[in-house]
DNA sequence: CCGATTTAAATCGGGATGCAAAATAACTCC
DNA sequence: GGAGTTATTTTGCATCCCGATTTAAATCGG
């Protein structure tokens, strides 16, 4: 735990006034403090030094005033759209995707490159990144040197802080400095994050769990992402890891254990030969016409992501858990057996507990993650003048 | 996020000034302001209260003096052991394990009474346990009216601050009101606590893990238990829960899927006819004399334990993982199994990260874990004058 | 034996914070 | 236009932490 001072404390109101402005749109001082528990002084003092600092502003939509329409008439405030703009990136297997947004995640400008990443090492990545990042800021009308932050989310185990990458499906060299070599590229502060954490922010701050605190979210892609949203935050393992599925082993052991990441990951669903660079529509058209053997194949993905999700619940215990990913495109092919062995295999006291949600996330709302994950540390962060109130003005 | 005020800081730094003398022993306020680094002033200040309230006190044994001898002698505070006085109970399948412990938890009476728990009404457990206390408090030449706090730890899933418990191999209702029963008996605070967490708050202050603030503890008992120290906390699930490993299912799914705790529980371990009510001792015995089908079971459980081990370390990165529990006395038998298995299902990039270690934790030890889960509650509360400095004094 | 030196702890003064109560502002209603 | 109502700001106070200074309690050295 870290100790206490005054200038902590302001830190933590300052944040909490802050998110609650930004979750809960225009909203009145007065609302503030009710949400908060802050008293209205503070609310006031803490408003006017967002106000100073340009981070919110005044804005009257959505002014729906008080039942009565007596009194004097509340202030709506809102985050400042133009306080700050970040980018959030996400690094695929075999695209690169870039979105920029403003001050409150709103999407200015998206871009997908397609480029084998896999295949590619870690300074010609980086300079892809750049490039799209670039780009994208211009397709946004603004220069580089407004943003104020990035945010690159890749598939795998990241750890937060020092942002170094100790396994991903996508970069071929683990020692080489994924980070540094971002940031030397555009020279802004880059944030490097696991995809999984990325869409779990995503689906906090704009989708399916924007009212609530604490949920776990599976991702289901070329690898197995996990997220786990507690108490409003992002839980990270003891380094500041992220956390990752894809290494769990089902099986009692012996020769029949076997990598959940190796059973469900889409290295095996799209191993048949006729699959080859065909993808997922590719394997739900074969589905759909009959094919027995890959049911066979996808029924066993789908069952062992229901005890697995079964065995996130008995240890998390989530109201909700988020399902996403393209592999949720094979549809009932998959979920039908998911559903089915969740079933088993949750304990009872906990079955009526986690509410499992399917969410088909576009790309571009992943990226729009990471873009949360930036604007999440740029909120936190000490701003301007988080400093001392300036009475002299 | 709680809402931060004056009141909060001072509680925060009062808790971590409190927690650092009862971690370094008798210790001076220098040392205090150097590993908290809060400044002298504030030490001082809190000290200062403490002392006051009671909860300290001078002591010099284990002056060390910094190097030179010179200079004015550090003044050496430590825990007042009796400041308060505290109960935890065990509660376990064929016994109640009682423990009194003074302020810094130092075990000052403990007693263990046989009882078929599991075949009795929780009015019945619940007589059985404030019995126990009363005994044991007496032991200890204390009074009921000392004791500030109770702390019950029972196998199975908790929730913490109801105190509600959601299973329990060891209790038959679980609707009945197991924590108002034993408040009215004893009128004393009680708290409710998983056994698991228990003895993981026993290894972080008095085990293996006293200089661990992140480890998973995997307790091997009857059930499977687990507990997570995160950051220096205890880890529960969204509602406060408990977490637990027995429910854990291994297993691709379909008709191979066990319960980790059918596969690895004693239930299991013990099911052959011959070891009926005779324990792990006889199964110990068997193995030594080389009966190869319960070899083949512990063997069986051992591999189960060690993936599930691995796929927990997958999930919190931890630095430590403990094994406890009386099942662990059939050794390499199942020991060898469990490592090799964890060894094969563990990712590359962690195997090095995760250091295990076996502790022999007598019955005593888990008693005194719910013990220290108690003075944690009393050390983080406001105690007599958590408030105002007096400075007409 | 007594002053210089050294280290620890307490005290003083300043700056920041949050809160309650009072004051002010900006409306609606009559 | 005045009374009533609700929102926000101002005022005054209590608390907290911290840096600098002062006091305390030893040792060292002559």
């Amino acid at each position: 735990m870290k100790t206490a001072d005054p200038e902590l404390m302001r830190a933590i109101n300052r944040f909490l006034v802050l998110d609650t402005i930004r979750r809960h749109g225009p909203i009145a001082r007065v609302e503030i403090g009710a949400r908060t528990e802050l008293s209205a002084t503070t609310v006031s003092a803490i408003t006017a030094a967002l106000l100073d600092d340009g981070l919110i502003t005044v804005r009257h939509e959505g002014d729906i005033r008080s039942q009565s329409l007596r009194g004097r008439p509340r202030v709506m405030l809102a985050l400042h759209p133009e306080a700050a703009w970040v980018v959030g990136v996400r690094l695929a297997g075999d695209r690169i995707v870039c979105v920029a947004t403003n001050f409150q995640g709103d999407v200015l400008a998206g871009l997908t490159l397609p480029a084998r990443i896999t295949a590619l090492a870690t300074p010609d990545i980086a300079d892809l990144v750049a490039d799209g990042v670039r780009r994208c800021v211009g397709d946004a009308g603004l220069g580089l040197e407004q943003i104020k932050a990035v945010a690159l989310s890749l598939p795998g185990i990241v750890e937060h802080g020092s942002g170094q990458v100790l396994a991903s499906s996508v970069l071929g060299d683990l020692d080489a400095p994924l980070h540094e070599a971002i940031t030397a590229r555009l020279g802004i502060d880059t944030i490097i994050e696991s995809d999984a954490n990325a869409i779990t922010m995503a689906q906090h701050w704009f989708g399916q769990a924007r009212r609530h605190d604490d949920f776990v979210l599976v991702a289901i892609e070329e690898g197995l992402g996990l997220g786990v949203m507690h108490n409003g935050q992002l839980f990270r393992g003891a380094h500041g890891l992220s956390l990752t599925l894809g290494d769990m082993v089902m099986g009692p052991g012996g020769d029949t254990a076997m990598r959940l990441g190796d059973l469900a990951g889409q290295g095996t669903l799209l191993a048949d030969p006729r699959l080859h660079e065909q993808g997922m529509a590719q394997v739900h058209a074969l589905l759909e016409a009959g094919d027995d053997e890959l049911r066979a194949v996808v029924a066993r993905a789908g069952t062992a992501l229901g005890i697995a999700i079964a065995n996130l619940v008995a240890l998390f215990a989530p109201p909700r858990v988020i399902l996403v990913g393209s592999t949720l495109a094979l549809g009932e092919h998959l979920l039908a057996p998911l559903r089915e062995s969740f079933a088993a295999a949750i304990p009872a006291p906990l079955a009526t507990l986690a509410e499992i949600v399917i969410d088909d996330a576009g790309d571009q709302l992943w990226a729009r993650g990471a873009a949360a994950v930036a604007l999440g540390e740029l909120y936190g962060s000490p701003w301007g003048t988080t400093g001392p109130a300036r009475h002299g003005q």
